[in-house]
DNA sequence: CTGTTATTGTTATATTATAACAATGTAATA
DNA sequence: TATTACATTGTTATAATATAACAATAACAG
Protein backbone atom coordinates (compact mmCIF):
# COMPACT_ATOMS: atom_id res chain seq x y z
CA UNK A 1 0.00 0.00 0.00
CA UNK A 2 2.87 2.12 0.06
CA UNK A 3 3.08 2.85 -3.53
CA UNK A 4 -0.31 3.26 -4.91
CA UNK A 5 1.18 4.25 -8.20
CA UNK A 6 4.22 3.15 -10.28
CA UNK A 7 4.88 6.30 -12.45
CA UNK A 8 5.44 9.70 -11.05
CA UNK A 9 4.80 12.76 -13.34
CA UNK A 10 7.88 15.18 -14.30
CA UNK A 11 7.24 17.63 -11.97
CA UNK A 12 6.48 15.11 -8.69
CA UNK A 13 9.90 13.74 -9.43
CA UNK A 14 11.38 16.93 -9.61
CA UNK A 15 9.86 17.61 -5.88
CA UNK A 16 10.87 14.55 -5.03
CA UNK A 17 14.75 14.57 -5.73
CA UNK A 18 14.96 17.50 -3.63
CA UNK A 19 13.01 16.44 -0.46
CA UNK A 20 14.87 13.32 -1.08
CA UNK A 21 18.34 15.02 -1.10
CA UNK A 22 17.52 16.33 2.53
CA UNK A 23 18.16 14.25 5.07
CA UNK A 24 15.59 16.83 7.14
CA UNK A 25 12.01 18.40 6.57
CA UNK A 26 12.06 20.71 4.06
CA UNK A 27 9.17 23.86 3.96
CA UNK A 28 7.05 24.54 0.67
CA UNK A 29 8.68 27.62 0.00
CA UNK A 30 12.48 26.53 0.18
CA UNK A 31 11.64 23.65 -1.82
CA UNK A 32 10.49 25.93 -4.13
CA UNK A 33 13.16 28.15 -3.89
CA UNK A 34 15.53 24.77 -4.88
CA UNK A 35 13.27 23.75 -8.26
CA UNK A 36 13.16 26.82 -9.35
CA UNK A 37 16.02 25.81 -11.80
CA UNK A 38 14.32 23.01 -12.89
CA UNK A 39 11.27 25.61 -14.32
CA UNK A 40 8.48 25.22 -11.71
CA UNK A 41 8.10 28.79 -10.66
CA UNK A 42 5.42 28.81 -8.67
CA UNK A 43 3.47 27.81 -5.32
CA UNK A 44 0.92 25.45 -6.75
CA UNK A 45 3.29 23.65 -8.96
CA UNK A 46 4.86 22.54 -5.73
CA UNK A 47 1.96 22.33 -3.76
CA UNK A 48 0.34 19.75 -6.36
CA UNK A 49 3.70 17.88 -6.26
CA UNK A 50 3.76 17.61 -2.55
CA UNK A 51 -0.05 16.46 -2.16
CA UNK A 52 -0.02 13.70 -4.37
CA UNK A 53 3.50 12.54 -3.14
CA UNK A 54 1.74 12.46 0.45
CA UNK A 55 -0.82 10.43 -0.77
CA UNK A 56 1.17 7.88 -2.41
CA UNK A 57 3.41 7.86 1.09
CA UNK A 58 6.14 9.05 -0.66
CA UNK A 59 6.95 11.83 1.51
CA UNK A 60 5.26 12.73 4.73
CA UNK A 61 3.92 15.78 6.27
CA UNK A 62 5.37 16.77 9.62
CA UNK A 63 1.88 18.80 10.61
CA UNK A 64 3.40 20.63 13.96
CA UNK A 65 6.79 22.01 11.26
CA UNK A 66 4.77 22.68 8.11
CA UNK A 67 7.62 20.81 6.16
CA UNK A 68 7.81 17.47 4.26
CA UNK A 69 10.37 14.35 5.27
CA UNK A 70 10.82 11.54 2.66
CA UNK A 71 9.63 7.95 4.03
CA UNK A 72 12.55 5.66 4.24
CA UNK A 73 11.04 3.61 6.25
CA UNK A 74 10.87 0.37 3.93
CA UNK A 75 8.52 -1.35 5.92
CA UNK A 76 6.28 1.58 6.23
CA UNK A 77 3.53 -0.39 3.96
CA UNK A 78 1.29 1.73 6.00
CA UNK A 79 1.28 4.72 4.52
CA UNK A 80 -1.13 6.22 6.85
CA UNK A 81 -0.02 5.54 10.13
CA UNK A 82 3.30 7.58 10.94
CA UNK A 83 5.46 8.17 13.45
CA UNK A 84 8.18 10.78 14.05
CA UNK A 85 10.83 12.02 16.86
CA UNK A 86 11.45 15.58 16.64
CA UNK A 87 13.99 17.64 18.88
CA UNK A 88 12.67 20.79 20.11
CA UNK A 89 16.67 22.25 19.86
CA UNK A 90 17.98 21.16 16.53
CA UNK A 91 14.86 20.46 14.86
CA UNK A 92 16.24 17.11 13.69
CA UNK A 93 13.47 14.87 13.07
CA UNK A 94 13.36 10.97 12.25
CA UNK A 95 10.59 8.76 11.51
CA UNK A 96 10.11 5.72 13.64
CA UNK A 97 9.49 2.31 12.59
CA UNK A 98 8.04 0.05 15.22
CA UNK A 99 5.75 -2.11 14.06
CA UNK A 100 4.87 -3.04 17.90
CA UNK A 101 3.72 0.68 17.99
CA UNK A 102 2.06 0.81 14.54
CA UNK A 103 0.13 -2.32 15.59
CA UNK A 104 -0.29 -1.08 18.98
CA UNK A 105 -1.72 1.90 17.25
CA UNK A 106 -3.87 1.06 14.24
CA UNK A 107 -5.85 -1.13 16.54
CA UNK A 108 -6.44 1.24 19.30
CA UNK A 109 -10.35 1.96 19.85
CA UNK A 110 -11.79 4.81 21.71
CA UNK A 111 -14.47 4.24 24.26
CA UNK A 112 -17.24 3.78 22.24
CA UNK A 113 -15.08 1.30 20.20
CA UNK A 114 -14.30 3.50 17.55
CA UNK A 115 -11.34 2.50 15.27
CA UNK A 116 -9.49 4.59 12.95
CA UNK A 117 -7.77 4.00 9.74
CA UNK A 118 -4.72 6.52 9.77
CA UNK A 119 -2.63 8.14 12.48
CA UNK A 120 -0.11 10.79 13.02
CA UNK A 121 2.03 10.43 15.86
CA UNK A 122 4.34 13.41 16.73
CA UNK A 123 7.19 12.93 19.48
CA UNK A 124 9.05 15.95 20.98
CA UNK A 125 11.96 16.04 22.89
CA UNK A 126 16.10 16.44 23.28
CA UNK A 127 18.39 14.07 21.02
CA UNK A 128 21.15 12.95 21.86
CA UNK A 129 23.50 15.40 19.92
CA UNK A 130 21.83 18.43 22.13
CA UNK A 131 21.74 16.83 25.59
CA UNK B 1 0.48 20.29 35.61
CA UNK B 2 -2.41 21.07 33.59
CA UNK B 3 -2.43 24.18 35.17
CA UNK B 4 1.04 26.21 35.92
CA UNK B 5 -0.94 29.24 36.42
CA UNK B 6 -3.58 30.49 38.77
CA UNK B 7 -4.92 33.67 36.70
CA UNK B 8 -5.21 34.14 33.01
CA UNK B 9 -4.98 38.06 31.80
CA UNK B 10 -8.23 39.95 30.43
CA UNK B 11 -7.36 38.91 26.44
CA UNK B 12 -6.57 35.30 28.08
CA UNK B 13 -9.52 34.82 29.45
CA UNK B 14 -11.49 36.38 26.55
CA UNK B 15 -10.09 33.99 24.31
CA UNK B 16 -10.24 30.94 26.02
CA UNK B 17 -14.24 32.12 26.75
CA UNK B 18 -14.89 32.10 23.12
CA UNK B 19 -12.96 28.79 22.54
CA UNK B 20 -14.59 26.88 25.71
CA UNK B 21 -18.21 28.03 24.28
CA UNK B 22 -17.30 26.21 21.00
CA UNK B 23 -17.43 22.35 20.78
CA UNK B 24 -15.39 22.03 18.22
CA UNK B 25 -11.71 23.84 17.44
CA UNK B 26 -12.03 27.02 16.07
CA UNK B 27 -9.69 28.95 13.75
CA UNK B 28 -7.74 31.80 15.26
CA UNK B 29 -8.96 34.31 12.47
CA UNK B 30 -12.40 33.28 13.37
CA UNK B 31 -11.42 33.79 17.32
CA UNK B 32 -10.15 36.83 16.33
CA UNK B 33 -13.56 38.14 14.39
CA UNK B 34 -15.25 36.61 17.62
CA UNK B 35 -13.59 38.77 20.09
CA UNK B 36 -13.23 42.19 18.06
CA UNK B 37 -16.64 43.27 19.96
CA UNK B 38 -14.66 43.01 23.43
CA UNK B 39 -11.82 45.16 22.03
CA UNK B 40 -9.38 42.68 20.77
CA UNK B 41 -8.66 44.26 17.23
CA UNK B 42 -5.24 42.73 15.62
CA UNK B 43 -3.78 38.79 15.20
CA UNK B 44 -0.98 39.27 17.75
CA UNK B 45 -3.53 39.87 20.65
CA UNK B 46 -5.20 36.90 19.33
CA UNK B 47 -2.25 34.60 18.90
CA UNK B 48 0.05 35.93 22.04
CA UNK B 49 -3.38 34.50 23.89
CA UNK B 50 -3.40 31.40 22.11
CA UNK B 51 0.27 30.72 22.77
CA UNK B 52 0.22 31.35 26.51
CA UNK B 53 -3.72 28.97 26.79
CA UNK B 54 -1.97 26.32 24.92
CA UNK B 55 1.58 26.26 27.17
CA UNK B 56 -0.85 26.11 30.41
CA UNK B 57 -2.65 23.21 28.75
CA UNK B 58 -6.16 24.92 28.83
CA UNK B 59 -6.15 24.64 25.11
CA UNK B 60 -4.93 22.38 22.76
CA UNK B 61 -3.72 23.25 19.44
CA UNK B 62 -4.99 20.78 15.95
CA UNK B 63 -1.71 20.77 14.44
CA UNK B 64 -3.24 19.02 10.57
CA UNK B 65 -6.26 21.45 11.25
CA UNK B 66 -4.48 24.65 12.13
CA UNK B 67 -7.66 24.90 14.75
CA UNK B 68 -7.67 25.38 18.81
CA UNK B 69 -9.97 23.31 21.03
CA UNK B 70 -10.55 23.72 24.68
CA UNK B 71 -9.08 21.22 26.88
CA UNK B 72 -11.98 19.48 28.99
CA UNK B 73 -9.95 16.19 30.02
CA UNK B 74 -9.72 16.75 33.47
CA UNK B 75 -7.82 13.59 33.80
CA UNK B 76 -5.17 15.69 31.93
CA UNK B 77 -2.27 16.37 34.34
CA UNK B 78 -0.04 16.00 31.39
CA UNK B 79 -0.63 18.79 29.11
CA UNK B 80 2.32 17.61 26.99
CA UNK B 81 0.82 14.04 26.27
CA UNK B 82 -2.22 14.64 23.40
CA UNK B 83 -4.31 12.73 21.75
CA UNK B 84 -7.44 13.36 19.67
CA UNK B 85 -9.63 11.57 17.09
CA UNK B 86 -10.82 13.71 14.02
CA UNK B 87 -13.87 12.79 11.39
CA UNK B 88 -12.89 13.21 8.39
CA UNK B 89 -16.01 13.66 6.80
CA UNK B 90 -17.40 16.05 9.27
CA UNK B 91 -14.47 17.93 10.91
CA UNK B 92 -15.96 16.75 14.09
CA UNK B 93 -12.52 16.42 16.50
CA UNK B 94 -12.75 14.70 20.43
CA UNK B 95 -9.62 14.45 22.29
CA UNK B 96 -9.25 10.99 24.22
CA UNK B 97 -8.75 10.76 27.70
CA UNK B 98 -7.24 7.13 27.59
CA UNK B 99 -4.60 6.79 30.86
CA UNK B 100 -3.92 3.01 28.79
CA UNK B 101 -2.81 5.18 26.19
CA UNK B 102 -1.02 7.80 27.15
CA UNK B 103 0.54 5.57 29.77
CA UNK B 104 1.70 3.34 26.49
CA UNK B 105 2.98 6.37 24.71
CA UNK B 106 4.76 8.61 27.41
CA UNK B 107 7.07 5.22 27.85
CA UNK B 108 7.78 4.68 24.78
CA UNK B 109 11.19 4.71 23.45
CA UNK B 110 12.63 4.33 19.87
CA UNK B 111 15.88 2.17 19.23
CA UNK B 112 18.85 4.20 20.84
CA UNK B 113 16.57 4.03 23.79
CA UNK B 114 15.13 8.01 23.48
CA UNK B 115 12.48 8.58 25.44
CA UNK B 116 10.32 11.92 24.90
CA UNK B 117 8.89 14.85 27.03
CA UNK B 118 5.70 15.23 24.89
CA UNK B 119 3.65 13.81 22.40
CA UNK B 120 0.70 15.01 19.89
CA UNK B 121 -1.37 12.04 18.40
CA UNK B 122 -4.43 12.41 15.74
CA UNK B 123 -6.32 9.86 14.59
CA UNK B 124 -8.21 9.94 11.48
CA UNK B 125 -11.35 8.24 10.39
CA UNK B 126 -15.20 8.26 9.90
CA UNK B 127 -17.23 9.18 13.05
CA UNK B 128 -20.00 6.74 14.16
CA UNK B 129 -22.71 9.66 12.57
CA UNK B 130 -20.89 9.84 9.11
CA UNK B 131 -21.24 6.24 8.97
C1' DC C 1 -8.38 10.90 -34.92
C1' DT C 2 -11.45 11.84 -30.90
C1' DG C 3 -12.82 12.33 -26.60
C1' DT C 4 -11.28 11.95 -21.78
C1' DT C 5 -8.41 12.61 -18.04
C1' DA C 6 -4.14 14.05 -15.78
C1' DT C 7 -0.83 17.37 -15.62
C1' DT C 8 1.10 21.84 -16.23
C1' DG C 9 1.57 26.94 -16.37
C1' DT C 10 0.05 31.23 -14.64
C1' DT C 11 -1.96 35.02 -12.02
C1' DA C 12 -4.05 36.37 -8.20
C1' DT C 13 -5.53 35.86 -3.63
C1' DA C 14 -6.70 33.59 0.78
C1' DT C 15 -5.12 31.98 5.17
C1' DT C 16 -2.06 31.53 9.00
C1' DA C 17 1.40 33.61 11.82
C1' DT C 18 5.11 36.78 13.47
C1' DA C 19 8.31 41.07 13.83
C1' DA C 20 8.89 45.24 15.86
C1' DC C 21 8.11 48.86 18.86
C1' DA C 22 5.57 52.06 21.75
C1' DA C 23 2.39 52.33 25.67
C1' DT C 24 0.37 50.73 29.77
C1' DG C 25 -0.33 48.00 33.77
C1' DT C 26 1.25 45.25 37.92
C1' DA C 27 3.78 44.19 41.68
C1' DA C 28 7.86 43.75 44.54
C1' DT C 29 11.10 46.64 47.02
C1' DA C 30 14.42 50.36 48.08
C1' DT D 1 6.58 57.17 47.63
C1' DA D 2 9.61 56.40 44.02
C1' DT D 3 12.03 52.90 41.55
C1' DT D 4 12.64 49.17 39.23
C1' DA D 5 11.49 45.05 36.71
C1' DC D 6 8.56 42.45 34.12
C1' DA D 7 4.19 41.06 31.89
C1' DT D 8 0.69 42.52 29.06
C1' DT D 9 -1.44 45.34 25.64
C1' DG D 10 -2.14 48.06 21.37
C1' DT D 11 -0.77 48.89 16.77
C1' DT D 12 1.12 48.68 12.12
C1' DA D 13 3.23 46.19 8.90
C1' DT D 14 4.79 42.09 6.86
C1' DA D 15 6.22 37.18 6.54
C1' DA D 16 5.05 32.47 5.66
C1' DT D 17 1.91 28.98 4.22
C1' DA D 18 -1.58 27.48 1.04
C1' DT D 19 -5.38 27.53 -2.44
C1' DA D 20 -8.78 29.27 -6.27
C1' DA D 21 -9.48 29.69 -10.85
C1' DC D 22 -8.73 29.09 -15.52
C1' DA D 23 -6.25 28.41 -19.77
C1' DA D 24 -2.89 25.39 -22.16
C1' DT D 25 -0.74 21.00 -22.96
C1' DA D 26 0.24 16.19 -22.61
C1' DA D 27 -1.01 11.26 -22.22
C1' DC D 28 -3.70 7.74 -23.58
C1' DA D 29 -7.59 4.57 -24.42
C1' DG D 30 -11.04 3.48 -27.80
ZN1 LIG E 1 7.01 6.49 6.07
ZN1 LIG F 1 18.84 17.86 18.74
ZN1 LIG G 1 -6.30 18.07 27.23
ZN1 LIG H 1 -18.27 12.71 11.16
Amino acid sequence: MAQKKEYLSKNQKIVLDIIEKSSQPMKAYSILFNVQKKGLKAPPQVYRALDKLVEIGKIHKIESRNAFIACRNSACTITNATAFSICESCEDVKEISSSKLSKYLSNFQDKEGMKYNKYNLEFFGICKKCK
